[in-house]
DNA sequence: TTGCGAAACCGACAATGTGTTGGTTTACTA
DNA sequence: TAGTAAACCAACACATTGTCGGTTTCGCAA
């Protein structure tokens, strides 16, 4: 949020129904196929009150993904906290499980009609994790070979899961938790 | 390419500029803050005559995105062809040698400035050649298990790959293809 | 070499979207 | 119930977009 409005139940509505709007529009085209003047026809808010809580739809956007960023990282922690800080697998078939529980906020903004951004700060969350997702590879003696190895292992697991998401998820959590853990851990080898 | 226009010198030379321009570009900002207007004035250009050419920057960078998977996949079964097509090891790491020959036309176009095209594109010249993923893994009896190791592997991959552009090139090519390549074989597990 | 035709340039057009502003109306809350 | 902040409204200057009809330039082929 860029511009600073007193909290008020008035404010809360236009700022929901603005965020609401946004996550419709997006569910028929992509962000840049999106103006201001349509989105606030559509939720029946003048532009002028768009642009007082709002830089642009970008900013909207960035809006409503901080929200769902917040619920994923609380669950995140939750669910950690919960479990065995040593057992990793059972926090992400917990976090699959979680994913196909809200699974249409996040059916919406994992998918290509919005920003790469939301994409990125899932990815810090799981960074801030990283050393749990390492716990399911074996040690490397090159810090650079563990680094290129997480890469993969990130970038594979939010692939995997933005294709669950757009496939209607047809694989259960389990499956796909599964999948994760699997593929998590590379063959050894015998170095280069 | 949306506008048919006769194949001739000057044609070719106005395509050229405006593609290379449109690269240009892509190094300093993102698409959705390119106009038209100032990739014209910057390729000196006439708008009309880009017009001719394109519908619009989409169309062009789809353009530009086309040229570079069209060397991208020669060079695929230029290799695949070169190699015991039973050994996809050596295709992989032939593969990220090449990427690190032809880094600056790629370095942009996998870059989160452009589109998603061109992952989108690159993703489905892998798929053409999903056997020799699968090689890499252990057969499973369940179908969609492979499937979604399939984009593990696949997102991974290419993940990682974007990354190690980004990055400047730090890890070497033998790095990035070892690693692919052990992390594209799951640690076995004994099934659900 | 020259001339024809296609392509590039030029200026202008309506249409659409963007931010911003000053003034009015509505509704929460103290 | 009165005061204030937020929502509405109308209008603005500005930029960008596609699309014209007309002119100039260039290159290929006779």
């Amino acid at each position: 949020m860029a511009k600073t409005l007193t909290e008020s139940r008035r404010t809360r509505y236009t700022r929901s129904v603005l965020q609401d709007t946004m996550v419709e529009l997006l569910r028929e085209k992509s962000m840049p196929h999106i103006t201001v003047s349509e989105l606030c026809s559509q939720a029946d808010v003048n532009r002028s009150t768009f642009y007082a809580h709002y830089d642009g739809l970008e900013d909207l956007l960035h809006d409503v993904e901080g929200e769902a960023i917040d619920h994923v990282s609380a669950a995140f922690d939750d669910l950690l906290s919960q479990s065995d800080p040593t057992d990793a697998e059972t926090a992400i078939r917990r976090i699959c499980a979680y994913i196909a529980d809200n699974r249409s906020h996040l059916q919406v903004l994992m998918s290509s009609r919005a920003d790469l951004d939301f994409q990125r700060r899932l990815m810090g969350l799981l960074y801030q994790h990283d050393d749990e997702i390492m716990q399911l590879q074996p040690a490397s003696n090159d810090p650079n070979e563990n680094r290129l190895r997480l890469q993969f292992a990130i970038h594979g697991a939010i692939g995997l899961i933005q294709y669950w998401l757009d496939t209607g998820l047809e694989a259960s959590p389990e499956q796909v938790a599964q999948t994760i853990i699997d593929m998590s851990m590379p063959k050894q080898h015998a170095g280069l």
